[in-house]
DNA sequence: ACCACTAATGTACACGCGTACATTTTCGCA
DNA sequence: TGCGAAAATGTACGCGTGTACATTAGTGGT
């Protein structure tokens, strides 16, 4: 007798309306005599109906998903965890506000770009990307997404030329912040060790960092530049060199493009002999968790991550605040503002 | 005249055939001539066609998504990313290999739990769930579950007396294995800081901590047993007890039941005048990333999170190794194995 | 050439909801 | 009391697939 699960035409014979009747009262649409609602939602709580997402979502044509695409390679851990699981936090709260699903698809860098058939499969209502590089296949697969005019935004990666829809954080600002406060210091030779260009925030951090140096009169010394990948072995690599380079007072400070290449580099500098924050001034980028808790505790530039989720979500769901758009070029500008935290690993550090 | 996405009609139409070949076509059913089956496809191809996974998962009735469920308190970071990440990897990957997506979902702690509606309302297909907690109204969440026989799997917390499914790790081992060690190196006032009883793992480590000890002849001694909550900083504020014992010599090594807590446990002792792997030795587990970077770096015990995501979902989806059921208690019993991994904090320690 | 059988394809409908439109009820007001 | 308008409810159908069942085409054996 019992067969399936309860559906809205039992709820309709129980309350002794017609089935659109229980449909309105459930959504609240249109006018229903409040003694009619009442009979429905009784009846409703007394069969514990629960109608189906499937097939609402059919009718109303929409997933109710937002999607997040976060690249990945198993076991490879490139990025740091902190800040994905804080963009992915900010995002996750407000979609649960607004009242989306998420659904969190991880993408090989080998895999094919094909963010279109996600929305014409109608998997997604709109769709977040993070950890985006540069490249021609992204920037033809985003292209088309705008072409079409799917929902979707970027979160911490600009694509120079685009008008792709995107959340950014000031990280000139944060560079420039981060190597002036050096120069406060007492700084003159400023290591850099930045990330691969694929990512605009390597392209704003250097940006950041020449603008500083030449606003206190100091040309940036190529010689003293690096490059890592953002991974904490990156940093951990680059340590030898520039060890070195700080015992031969060729560097007095070094300002490395996120946290874990810090971390590394913190790491590598001591088993060379170099005691970071006295002999040479460190400061990192994104004021991980970790920072905090090294010795010396590290300089960094902290990012609203979770709020750049947030922000995303918002721009995409809620209509709250129209982007702002740049006169010009037509282009979304707006940036969150970062901020500089000050540790032991800059701070009273004296140059010889 | 082009109005609105391509569907199975139109390919229907353009290919000759009936839409009832085009479905058995793209979805290899039924026997289809050759040049049929290329007619089709061409169509599709030609037209760009993209079936609609709204009216497929309705149609099958199956949403083809894997839920995965986190207990989430905005920016209060209580639990490691480190270990969320694994599982949540592990997840990810499996189940897209299985052709499943993964649907994301934080839960307040405050929040009521309410699993079953997610399955009836078809949002899920199976539900994996994460960082649960002992307590009455998860259990009875969870009992509901397994009485409407929807498939879930909970990974690492154990529900004594109930038959859900779950993917665990041997903690009781690793603790053993952690202590004896602390013990082989010659400690035998070994102090414990654990966390809660809630979780399952709390009570496994305090067994394998107690065993080792009877097996050494070394009674448990409720003065050096600790209780944090798993974050950095229930560890740290344990410090200061933890370092006066130390100097009274009434412990002689330490083992944390993660590596939070014993960093921040390691910050404490430090800022207390304690060298750990020195005046006394220290263990923490879950061997996450830090473990590795910290000075002295912290011995650990290595638990294989990513592996135990991807078995959680080859328990749901795969149909390949059925569960190892304890004949006697009826109960699933399967245990991923751990890994003692001794490093600088716990090892060449001589106690006085 | 005929039959029996299988392969290949077409026809028809269910799935459970939202909602446009039709119909009935209610209600204010003359 | 009657009447028009608004409120409340019912009827009917579309959404795009998967698939059971009906039908037709093909094949091999005699």
């Amino acid at each position: 007798m019992e067969e399936g699960p309860i559906r809205r035409k039992e709820v309709a014979k129980l309350a002794g309306v017609s089935e659109a009747t229980v449909s309105r009262v459930l959504n609240g649409v249109g006018p229903i005599r409040e003694e009619t609602r009442k009979r429905v939602l009784e009846a409703a709580e007394q069969l514990n109906y629960v109608p189906s997402a499937l097939a609402q979502q059919f009718a109303r044509k929409k997933s109710g998903n937002l999607g997040v695409i976060i690249p990945f390679v198993p076991k490879v851990h490139l990025f740091s965890t902190y800040y994905f699981s804080e963009i992915l936090s900010g995002i996750g709260v407000t979609a649960k506000k607004e009242g989306y699903d998420m659904l969190l698809m991880f993408l090989s860098p080998e895999e094919k770009r094909n963010y279109s058939r996600l929305f014409r499969m109608q998997k997604v209502d709109a769709c977040i990307m993070l950890g985006t590089q540069d490249g021609e296949e992204e920037r033809q697969a985003l292209r088309e997404l705008l072409q079409e005019e799917h929902p979707f935004c970027l979160v911490n990666q600009r694509f120079e030329g685009e008008a792709f829809p995107t959340i950014e954080a000031d990280h000139v600002s944060g560079s420039y912040a981060a190597t002036a406060h050096l120069i406060g210091q007492g700084c003159d030779r400023i290591a850099f060790l930045n990330g691969p260009l694929t990512y605009s925030n390597s392209a704003d951090r250097y940006d950041g960092y020449r603008r500083a140096l030449a606003d206190n009169g100091i040309s940036v010394n190529q010689d003293i530049l690096f490059t890592g990948n953002y991974s904490r072995k990156s940093g951990y690599i680059a340590a030898p060199e520039i060890a070195g380079a700080i015992k031969d007072q060729r560097i007095d400070a070094v300002f490395a493009a996120n946290d874990r290449m810090a971390l590394g580099l913190l790491q590598g500098l001591r088993e060379h002999g170099i005691e970071p924050g006295r002999d040479a001034a460190l400061i990192g980028y994104d004021d991980s968790e970790e920072a905090r808790y090294t010795d010396p505790q590290l300089s960094s530039v902290s990012v609203p991550f979770y709020e750049m989720g947030a922000a995303a979500v918002s721009k995409l769901i809620g209509q709250e605040k129209p982007a702002i758009i740049d006169t010009e070029t037509g282009f979304n500008v707006e940036k969150l503002p970062v901020r500089l935290i000050p540790r032991a690993s800059s701070l009273r550090y004296k140059p010889n």
